[in-house]
DNA sequence: CATTGACCTTTCCATCGTTGTAAGGTTTAG
DNA sequence: CTAAACCTTACAACGATGGAAAGGTCAATG
């Protein structure tokens, strides 16, 4: 009587395709702590499990996962990744959808980079006002002081 | 004998100028949840307190909290406004101190600036290519899915 | 076969600035 | 006297990420 593998073991799982954590890492560019951090979220599906609680990701995984990271590089929030993602596996959204989508989060993105701006020219205008030497007296300061 | 007054009471505070944390609150803008974590991080000293507990401010506290308040409005963190107090408070320091920090600051407000604008300018520039109609097919999703 | 080092697991903690909540004490106005 | 509006502390949460601890597993050595 043959004995079965007792366990598909990590070394199996790898020759039918998988990946364990750190190899997914290292394919999509983000960190086995985030992975498992997406998972707990449920922003990825519970990965498969090695007997010995591995972690594996097929390809498609691999896919959802880069998709997360060039969502975030794009300054999408999780929140706004997970629509993205809903929509990504919709296959009859409109386009309009996703379009109407990335617009406003560009708008937001633009509010935010005026603000920044104004933030940097009050600043500047501010430091081309100080003397910037060794004296005391600093129009920066007596204006945050109001 | 005349029993003194067992208690400084906020009554008598508010009259000698005193205010309550509601008050320094709605004079600066500060809520009055960030006043006690201000000053439970050192940013500002611990207040004094009536009998019964109640922090008191002063006018000077008034000030160094406005000057936070405008300080957080251009983006600068607890840490950098920990640092603008001091130069605020150093009578000795030179004006090109704060000069450069303000620059500093104004730098890395425009690196920040540069990475949304990249962001900004991707996203639209998806958002160009795709039809935005009742079809399913966008540019937007086959770009993040790679 | 034993050890070692590189991996994996979970759980907890920290960051940063702000808000919320809960449970209780104080003041003030009616 | 009571109710509303204040105040107090302590704790947790957010979003995204990193770090550390304590332990199990795997692969390649000796």
């Amino acid at each position: 009587m043959v004995r079965q593998v007792p366990r598909p073991e990590l070394a199996d799982a790898r020759q039918r395709g998988f990946h364990n954590i750190g190899d997914a890492s290292a394919r999509t560019g983000v960190s086995a702590k985030m992975i498992r951090h997406y998972e707990s979220i449920g922003l990825i599906p519970q990965a498969n499990r090695t007997f010995a609680g591995y972690r594996l990701y097929a390809d498609a995984d691999l896919h959802r996962l880069r998709f997360i990271k060039r969502s975030r590089n794009l300054g999408f929030s999780m929140k706004q990744i997970e629509t993205l993602l809903a929509l990504w596996s919709d296959q009859h959204r409109a386009s309009s959808e996703v379009k109407q989508f990335a617009q406003a989060h560009a708008m937001e993105l633009g509010a935010k980079i005026l603000e920044m701006q104004a933030m940097q020219r009050t600043l500047l205008d501010l430091a081309k006002h100080c003397r910037g030497n060794q004296r005391p007296d600093c129009p920066i300061l007596d204006d945050l002081a109001g």
